[in-house]
DNA sequence: AATGAATGAGCTTTCATTCAT
DNA sequence: CATGAATGAAAGCTCATTCAT
């Protein structure tokens, strides 16, 4: 799956077909090597194309990971933004949305398995302040996201009322991408990405309490 | 907080001393600017001392960040197997448990805020295998002691015995990293580690249903 | 005033037209950013033209420059090699005559003051023999027609007979140019160039001295 | 002779010493191939050295030609500023001043042909607006230095009133450069020089009138 | 004829590493 | 042991030139 593809891009100019190859060329070789290791050059060859052909389509080395990691931010947040979290008007409606974003969230990065590489590693090797600032910003809007779901719970009153609903929200996000990276890198995805979303889902609602 | 006093390292010929020393340096110029714009002479001029130096030391660059990290993982790992998992008896004993280690974690990531820089941001930029099976192994070993704590609870009957304990543990490691990412960096550390752990914890042992 | 006006350049295919306008935006380009500095495509967008289009009428680079060059010093001859400097039958006459080259020359360079700025600083910043001989070629041939006019003025009596006729002519050349440099770059250009002339005149022809 | 010799620096470290070297070598590339064909490594190697070593002494390459071309307008400033122009009583006077001048400039670029051919020439390829200040300030210098001779010359009585002593000044300029350059490319220059120093001596006090 | 996408030689610059002192 | 001058591999980037369309 592309970038373009799944932007849902149908205007495709030569030019912005050559862009987005390059833009996917750049996000295998950024996951496979890291940023730092990754050369110009190898992205161009990736494509059969010299080096040079590069620059006609970004500024430098660093414009082009801001792009892929922007696709990538973009692609996360499309994804996020798109269920209501004031639909779900029970426990069990709020048990099915995070479901579904669990699987969506799963359908992203297994789609393109770099996207998580990227996004959940290379990217903070990066001393780049604006670049740092847009990853947390959707590590941040799914943690809002989150809060939403809580405090329509909350509001809906299926959840204690008592949560701190930022700090929840947060943990429960770190739990979230946890879960991603591990069956993202699992070896039977389909048989885990079930064990997880029952893990993750149950943790959330019950905790780990018998009874 | 240097690295040799909390390692209790009481044998301290001049050698190990200095040795000590430029590893200290380097944490903080690692965490500062990030393992590829470090350079070599920054750590020196850290110390007044010639770059040159250094290399009596160390290897070379890989290899001192190699050891700065093996020593952060040594940290967290002396602190995280310094509690037995099988001593908590009831649900109350585990909750204590949970708010030391939350306490111990934040405390050694407080009294040197470039330990938690490192560990969590500067090390995934590195490509180099070895590193990060390192640093993989230690996310996995508090992953293990979690799974330890949740047997426990089971054995003793007051966890649910049909959760998922290593998808669970993993799941509760990304919440608690989370937590410690967020107070590292808050304004007001102190106010935030007490709700965080309160936040953990509840969420850990409750989840967020109501009732 | 475009070269192909000063040549007198009476056919005009439309490809030669073409050409000249080229020509033309380089003089421009050259002259404001320098050779190095200079791309080819910033004289073909000067003209919204493709840059491929360029090397339908010239070589390359440093072709375009030559011939750039070569435009200015045909002109530069043409307006010197245009006065008779065996017609001054008095000092005079060669005194009107002085004033008539001074006024072309000045004419020249601001008609187009990219022309002064190509010539007096420009052309020397590039490493080719060709190039740079061509250049003395003019200001040799210009000390050469101030020679003619020494032997003549000499031949007709009313200069010294001791001149070093070659040194004298360059000498001459010499303040003369700097001359054109500074009133080119006057910002009162019409004042100036009174002064100059009056003051270049004298210097010549009387040199410093009271009386 | 050297930058350092010309200067009279009597402390030279090694590191000094070395600096001193790369200047030297500097130049002559500079004068041979021109700025922008010189390379880094052909500045290098002229010393057997690494090109890595050039980075530890300048900057860059626009760095080391800004030095090379200030020592060049310190040496000329300071045999310009040596001679007082209020000294001279008589038109003899001036004309011994005059020749010192002209022998002195003269030797300066002679001791090292390679100075002339910079500073009249690979100075102005450059698109460094500091640079050519810098360069346009030492013909300037020269010329206030002119003018306060001529302005001498009239309060003692034995040059014309009526003078434009600042362009009088500055062609003089033009025709002492001349001159310099035309002696130093000489294939007789000991002889040039004494035939061009009566030259311009000449035109200067007399012109070419006869009488 | 006109175009501009593609190319890669060629340059500058950085910095980990070495080693003579 | 300590030093820091020297090194050169290695990478980013530019732009004149080519050539398929």
């Amino acid at each position: 799956m592309s970038f373009s593809m799944i932007r849902g891009n149908m205007e495709s100019t030569l030019a912005t077909r050559r862009r987005n190859e390059i833009l996917e060329a750049a996000l295998k070789v950024f996951s496979e090597k890291g940023y730092h290791a990754a050369k110009i050059e190898d992205i161009a060859s990736e494509l059969n194309m010299g080096h040079g052909t590069f620059y006609r389509y970004f500024e430098n080395k660093l414009d082009i990971f801001n792009q892929v990691v922007e696709e990538i931010v973009s692609m996360i947040t499309q994804l996020v933004t798109d269920i209501n979290p004031h639909e779900a008007e029970t426990l069990e409606d709020y048990r099915r949305q995070l479901e579904m974003i669990g699987d969506r969230l799963f359908g992203l990065f297994k789609s393109n398995p770099s996207i998580s590489r990227v996004i959940f590693y290379e990217a903070f090797g990066i001393e780049d302040r604006g670049l740092r600032e847009r990853i947390q910003e959707v590590f941040d809007l799914i943690g809002r996201y989150i809060e939403l779901y809580l405090e329509n719970g909350i509001a809906r009153g299926y959840m204690r009322a008592d949560l701190h609903v930022r700090e929840t929200a947060l943990a429960i996000g770190g739990a979230l991408f946890e879960a991603c990276k591990r069956v993202v890198s699992s070896s039977d995805p389909e048989q885990d990405l079930s064990v997880w979303k029952e893990t993750i889902i149950t943790l959330i609602i019950q905790g780990v309490k018998k009874g």
